[in-house]
RNA sequence: GGGCGGUUAGCUCAGUGGUAGAGCAACUGACUUACAUUCAGUAGGCCAUAGGUUCAAAUCCUAUACCGCCCACCA
């Protein structure tokens, strides 16, 4: 084989590899080969299906990289391991993208029509939709390609729909007409989990109802004054003495004249404005409840195209920023505008376009998630569902607790067509029953209209543990693979999906069919692990927008994709909810990954030789035994940042500046080769591509990407230590600084213990070893104890003043530690455990053995 | 309005009861034949503030401040 490169070049390397391990089928459970009996239960993380829309963001690098070794580590271990890739529709995402196009060429969707409009979509889609994918591979991700499913796939769809009908039959799904979420641009009702809220300054009115029967009027105060149109009531607080007796009594709405009853309810606040509150039920989230209960009427005035309706009178189709200008103005002209003052108060924004939404009544596809919220709750209460780290727990509980109502339709093209039949093709002129059918096939006979709308992507996303699995058929891998292992993402989309999976999971497994006998075989995975968000150095979010992202490809393409992923996971930490990304450590993982390189070009280029093992040999098989350890405890508790610290710190410190630098002068190269070949499998699943490499490169005849891993357990209860060893050298090395004692030259170096690493010591040192301890030696203590005694030509008076001066120092911060643990023994003796006595004594009497080192070196200074 | 995180060296962060660590940056030295994407070393911290528990607190408790995130129907 050719002499390998001093630097490790990844962009040479790593398609070639990856290419390698596809065709492999190391992607596929078992290999691809068929499940017999399986002792060994599968290991099955779904992946959080990425938008066609969407291209690789440092979250995803991140997010992936997790994924990535917590597959390879399990696949390694033995486990049938299964990454189910795909990819979302995405109706919001998508549609908006593509009418963006059409709108840089002039068109709406609406000049093409829903069908020319959908197979505009699908040509997108086939271009882009799976760029991300090809990105995934690039980081090298080892999904099982060969399944990747999309949610518009046929199969998913009739997934989809089988899951609406059921809930229908079960009475979890049903037609309403509420008040809801409604963004004018998106022209859809969107859910709660879809909207941001977003404090802004504004105006607070106050305007003047007058009394219907006598003179004078109640002042309300609103943010909104065009809702006025809309008004079916004046509300106050039963309790508030000011309007106790006005309740009952009529007012007229100003500019309209309309009377309108004051009615009392509970839920109004008396020290807000003025006590007494505007009711406008059909746009207004509280409003609608009040009317609700008092039965009051419901006048819509503001209509889906943002604009008011002819129920608004004279303001009919204004726009609602005109409308608003105007009422104030005509308000004030007739005196009713008592007053308009500075006011910060949160508005309700379209998650996806921030658009103010308008909440407004409408004939909606509900889901009722007070049928579904128990057993959810249960789960993760009773800990079946295990959050990591568990703080997610309570949060989950928490958000399931107060959940409302899921809105699942969508006025949306591009998506998954509900499967609801009617007679008349207007939408809200189907009754809540018995106007409609729900089925997945239209009904027999002619005239019957599919419902325009499409499902919620997140309706559909719900159903990705089941359904990639071959969900509503009991399959065999739905028997194999659900319950899934572990669900890994952002903290973002724990209620849009994550809960959401879950009630969906427990309630469709539940069926007699698939001998799902409680919850624990119902649920769709059994942990879920929320990892860190990444934001910029400086604490910002990353986004595209506000062009404070990221992009990893570059990352990649610059450092190549082990040293992104490395740099990565190098930096999280399992309880951290962020990290402030620095892609200097990107570049680190890049020094890591040619460290990596250079070692294995070292162990290539020493001959083998006979040697018995040294302390060092025994010292580094043990450490990496414990590191295995370590890591494998650390990658089963999802610890992946600190498994990547560990290896770190072992392959460069332990290995590399230590072991290594000794093997040079002595020890046994097979073990050297034997701790390596280990270190490749422990560090595969973090830096795939270049261990692959060098396996193959040792001639091993597998993929290491199917090597098992190491499931030693550590053995030795009292470990060598390379301690006493390292403090000689360190020792030494600061001794030469101070002594000023040049780099070549060669002293002679008498140490109080004798070490079986004489050699390698005389090397890394540059000094030659003598029996005795000669008089005229320049005495240095070590710091776990023993002396070190140097000898040299070159040492001169002002060097021994130097160190005589570094010795008084040390000596004096000694006394001071001395007595301060002196004072905290007294303050021990008689409360504290006798091991941590021990202990302290044990320290006092390493420091009192340290001073009389230093003691006598000072003496034997002074001699010179 | 509620909840959850965070506050440790210039920067990014480890450290869950025994008296503080790493990487990067800075500074000093070295092209030591695996690696200058390297090696050796130096310096730098009242562990946000105030109380409390304890023989002992960065660590446990309580408040406060600041930063961030999530949830929420205050017109």
């Amino acid at each position: 084989m050719a002499p390998l490169p001093k630097q490790y070049d990844p962009l040479q390397h790593e398609p070639a590899i990856y290419k390698k391990w596809e065709e492999s089928n190391a992607f596929k459970p078992n290999n691809g080969q068929p499940f017999k009996r399986q002792d060994k239960k599968p290991f099955t993380i779904m992946l959080p299906l990425p938008n066609i829309t969407g291209s690789l963001h440092m979250g995803h690098a991140l997010q992936y990289s997790i994924m990535d070794v917590l597959i390879r580590y399990h696949r390694m271990k033995g486990d049938p391991t299964l990454w189910q890739p795909g990819t979302d529709h995405a109706g919001i995402a998508t549609q908006n993208v593509v009418e963006k196009s059409l709108r840089n060429q002039g068109i709406s969707r609406h000049d093409l029509g829903r069908e020319k409009f959908l197979a505009k979509v699908w040509e997108w889609r086939e271009e882009y939709g799976n760029q991300i994918i090809q990105q995934m591979k690039r980081l090298g991700s080892s999904c099982d390609w060969s399944r990747l499913v999309f949610t518009m796939d046929d199969k998913y769809m009739r997934a989809v729909q089988e899951a609406f009908v059921r809930y229908y039959e079960q009475g979890i799904v049903y037609r309403g007409n509420r008040i809801i979420n409604w963004c004018p641009r998106c022209t859809s009702v969107i859910s709660d989990l879809e909207i941001n809220h977003v404090e802004q300054a504004s105006e607070l009115y106050t305007i003047a109802y007058p009394f219907s029967s006598q003179p004078g009027h109640i002042s309300v105060a609103t943010t909104r004054p065009e809702t006025m149109l809309g008004d079916t009531a004046i509300a106050v607080h039963p309790a508030d003495k000011r309007y106790k007796k006005l309740v009952g009594e009529m007012v007229i709405v100003p500019l309209i004249n309309r009377p309108i009853p004051i009615i009392a309810d509970e839920r109004i606040d008396q020290s807000f404005g003025t006590g007494a509150v505007k009711v406008t039920p059909a746009h207004d989230p509280l409003d609608a409840e009040i009317g609700n209960t008092h039965k009051l009427p419901i006048i819509n005035v503001i209509g889906e195209d943002g604009r008011l309706t002819n129920l608004a009178g004279a303001y009919a189709n204004l726009p609602l920023d005109e409308a608003r200008l105007q009422i104030i103005n005509e308000l004030d002209a007739a005196e009713l505008l008592i007053k308009t003052e500075p006011y910060r108060h949160s508005i309700t924004l379209c998650d996806r376009c921030s658009t103010p939404i308008q909440p407004l009544i409408s004939r909606q596809w509900f889901v009722d998630m007070s049928k579904l919220k128990g057993a959810t709750t249960a789960v993760a209460e009773q800990e079946i569902i295990k959050f990591f780290p568990p703080r997610w727990k309570k949060h989950f509980i928490n958000w399931m607790d107060n959940v409302h109502d899921w809105t699942i339709s969508r006025q949306l093209w591009w998506g998954q067509r509900i499967p609801a039949w009617w007679k008349e093709d207007t939408r809200g002129t189907a009754k809540e029953e018995g106007n409609f059918v729900v089925s997945i096939d239209p009904p027999e006979g002619d005239g019957w209209l599919q419902d325009p709308d499409v499902f919620d992507t997140w309706f559909s996303s719900a159903l990705w543990p089941m359904a990639t699995l071959g969900w509503p058929d009991n399959t065999a891998d739905l028997k194999t693979f659900y319950p899934t292992s572990v669900l890994i993402s952002g903290r973002d989309i724990i209620y849009l999906w994550i809960a959401r999976m879950i009630f969906s999971g427990l309630n469709f497994m539940e069926d007699e069919k698939y001998a799902r006998p409680d919850q624990a075989s119902r649920i769709p995975f059994e942990h879920v692990f929320i990892h860190p968000t990444v934001l910029t150095k400086t604490g910002q979010r990353m986004s595209k927008s506000l062009g404070t992202g990221i992009d990893p490809l570059e990352l990649v393409d610059e450092y190549g994709a082990d040293a992104t992923r490395f740099g990565l996971l190098h930096q999280i930490s399992y309880d951290n909810q962020a990290i402030k990304f620095d892609p200097v450590s990107i570049r680190s993982g890049r020094n890591f990954a040619n460290k990596i390189w250079n070692i294995a070009r070292f162990l290539e280029s020493i001959e083998d030789r006979d040697q018995p093992s040294t302390y060092a040999d025994h010292w580094i098989q043990q450490r990496i035994q414990q590191v295995a350890v370590e890591v494998t405890g650390n990658l089963e508790s999802y610890k992946v940042g600190e498994a990547a610290r560990l290896l770190y710190d072992f392959i460069w410190h332990d290995l590399a500046d230590w072991y290594l630098e000794i093997l040079k002068v002595q020890g046994d190269t097979k073990v050297a080769h034997a701790v390596f070949r280990d270190a490749l499998i422990l560090m595969h699943p973090f830096l795939p591509h270049i261990t692959e490499l060098l396996w193959s490169n040792k001639n091993n005849a597998d993929l290491l990407i199917s090597h098992p891993w190491i499931t030693n357990k550590a053995s030795a209860k009292n470990p060598p230590s390379l301690d006493l060893f390292q403090d000689i050298i360190n020792t030494v090395r600061s001794a030469r600084r101070l002594l000023d004692l040049p780099t070549k030259s060669v002293i002679d170096l008498y140490i109080s213990q004798p070490s079986d690493l004489a050699p390698a010591l005389q090397t890394m040192t540059h000094s030659r070893l003598v029996d005795a301890d000669a008089s005229s030696f320049l005495k240095f203590p070590l710091i776990i104890g023993g002396v070190v005694g140097i000898g040299s030509s070159d040492i001169t008076a002002d060097s021994i003043e130097a160190a005589a001066k570094k010795l008084d120092n040390d000596y004096n911060a000694l006394i001071t530690q001395q007595t301060k643990y002196q004072q905290i023994l007294r303050q021990m003796t008689g409360k504290a455990s006798s091991k941590a006595i021990t202990a302290k004594k044990q320290e006092l009497a390493l420091l009192a053995e340290k001073l009389s080192e230093i003691d006598r070196s000072r003496h034997a200074l002074q001699g010179h």
